[in-house]
DNA sequence: CGGCGGCGAACTGCATGCAATAGAGTTGCT
DNA sequence: AGCAACTCTATTGCATGCAGTTCGCCGCCG
C-alpha cells in the first residue's frame, strides 16, 4: 500500500512507535539514538524511521546532533513551566479569536455539549478522573476549532506535542492528590466562564481566562513535585530532569 | 561528508532550494509537487528531497495529500493576517518573558546596540530600507533571545517560516509607498519603547507593545494591497490567494 | 604515567532499485 | 450515448547497498 502516509504507512508506524518509546523513557535523554537497532525494534526500515526522527525533531522531542544522529531532549522544570505558560498564551489567543469570530450560537453547540458533560462528571460525588481528562481534551479541541485559524491551531499542536504540556497531562498525574476535586471544580468553572466570554464576544476576558486556566496546570505541577510517586505518572516524566 | 546535516549536506541543499522555489512561486500552489523532476532540478537525490518535503510540510508551507505526495499551500489574506497577529502574540510573550527574566543591564547590550543603530538609520534624511530591515530582523532575534525560552523561540521560528509573516516582510514590500518613512519612525519608536519596558521589568507593557508592533505589519499589508506593484514585492507573494 | 597520533569499526547519510497504488484513459456493455 | 469496469502508466513509498566520516581504542612517545 505504498501510497499515502495514511494510518497504515510505515512512516506513521515508526513515528507513533518512536514517540511512545521516547515518552516511556526507553530511550535515555541526552543519549544518541541508535538508528539501526531502533529500526528492527520498531519493525520498520531505516528510511521511514529517519522520517520519523525528523518529525520528532520538529516537534522538539529530539535534537539533531551536529555530528549527525539524534538525541532525546531533556527538559528542566523551567522548560515544562515555559511550555505550559506558552500553551496558555496560545489557547488564550484561540479563545480571543473564537470570541471575535463566532457569529451564531449554533457554532457553539459542540463546546456547549462538552461543557455540560463536564458539568455532569464534576457534579458526581466521585468524579471519574479519566473521563474528565477525556472531555477536557475534547473541550480544548473544540475551543481551538472555534478560533478558525490554521496558524494558531498548528502552533498549539506543536506545543502540545510535548506530552507534559498537553491540557490533561498534569491532571492525570495527580490522581492520588488531596486537592484533586478542588482543582476539577476550579477548572470546570473556568471552562464555563470561557464559554460565556466567547459567547458574549468578550475576547480579552476569554484570553485571560484561558491563560489562567493553563496556570492551573502549573499549580498541579507544583503539587505533583511534592509527592514523588505522583511525578512518575506525569506523561513523559522520564524526559524531565529532576532537580538533583 | 555524509555525517551531519551541516551546511553542506544534501538535505540542507534540498530544503533551502525547495523553500526558495516555493517562495518564488515556481511551484504552483494547490498543485501536486512532482518528486522526480524536482530532485534533478535541485541536484539532489530523492531521499534528501523527501526529507526536505517533510520539513516544509512541518513548517506549514506544504501539505501532504491523503493519496501521497505534497501540494504547496496557498494562503488567504485572512491567513496572512492571522499569521501576523500570531507573531505579535508570540513576540509579545517573548517580550514579557524578557522583561520578567532579564537581571542585569549587561544582558541588554546587544538589544541596545541594535536599537542605536536603528536610530541612526531612521535619523538619516533618506533611510536605507534594506539596512533597516536587516537591523530590524536582528532586533527581533535579540529580543527573542532575551526571553530565554526554547519553547517560545521554536514557536516563533515556526510562524516566521511563513515568509510574509516575518518581521521585515511587509517592510520590504512597501519600498515605493508614500508613508514609508512614517512607518519606519513609528516602528523604531516602538522598538525603543519595548526596550525601555523590558529594562524596567514591565512585562505587560512590553507584551502589548510587541503586539501592536506586529500590527504595524498588518497596516503595511493593507497599504500594500492598494498598490498592485507593491504586492509583488511581498515575500512569498505567489502563495497568497489574491481576492478574485 | 599521561598525552598524542594513528588505526579500526560502526554508524550515518545518500543513492538507487522495486513493488504497489491511484488516477486517467479507453473500451465494452447497457 | 452514457456509465462502468478494466488496464496501463506514472509516481510514490520503502528497502537496501555503498561510501564517507567520526568516535573510540590502542600503541607510542615524551
Amino acid at each position: 500500500m505504498p501510497r499515502g502516509d495514511a494510518a497504515g504507512s510505515q512512516t506513521t508506524k515508526a513515528t507513533l512507535g518512536l514517540r511512545e518509546l521516547v515518552f516511556a523513557g526507553e530511550l535515555a535523554p541526552d543519549e544518541r539514538v541508535p538508528e539501526i537497532g531502533l529500526a528492527e525494534r520498531l519493525g520498520v526500515s531505516r528510511t521511514p524511521l529517519r522520517l520519523a526522527l525528523a518529525t520528532l525533531a520538529h516537534e522538539g522531542l529530539l535534537r539533531s546532533l551536529p555530528g549527525g544522529g539524534f538525541v532525546v531532549c531533556s527538559f528542566s522544570l523551567d522548560d515544562v513551566a515555559d511550555a505550559i505558560e506558552l500553551r496558555g498564551v496560545l489557547e488564550g489567543t484561540a479563545a480571543r479569536f473564537a470570541a471575535e469570530r463566532v457569529e451564531s450560537e449554533s457554532e457553539l453547540a459542540d463546546l456547549v455539549a462538552v461543557t455540560e458533560q463536564l458539568d455532569a462528571v464534576v457534579g458526581k460525588r466521585a468524579p471519574v478522573l479519566e473521563r474528565f481528562v477525556e472531555l477536557n481534551d475534547e473541550y480544548h479541541r473544540a475551543l481551538v476549532g472555534l478560533a478558525k485559524s490554521d496558524a494558531v491551531g498548528r502552533a498549539i499542536a506543536n506545543v502540545v506535542a510535548l506530552p507534559f504540556a498537553s491540557p490533561g497531562a498534569l491532571l492525570a498525574s495527580q490522581a492520588a492528590l488531596a486537592r484533586e476535586q478542588e482543582v476539577l471544580v476550579v477548572a470546570q468553572h473556568q471552562h464555563r466562564a470561557m464559554l460565556e466570554a466567547v459567547r458574549a464576544g468578550h475576547g480579552a476576558r476569554a484570553e485571560e481566562i484561558a491563560r489562567e486556566h493553563a496556570r492551573l496546570a502549573m499549580l498541579n505541577l507544583e503539587l505533583v513535585l511534592r509527592s514523588e510517586n505522583a511525578l512518575e505518572r506525569l506523561p513523559g516524566a522520564p524526559l524531565v530532569r529532576h532537580a538533583v
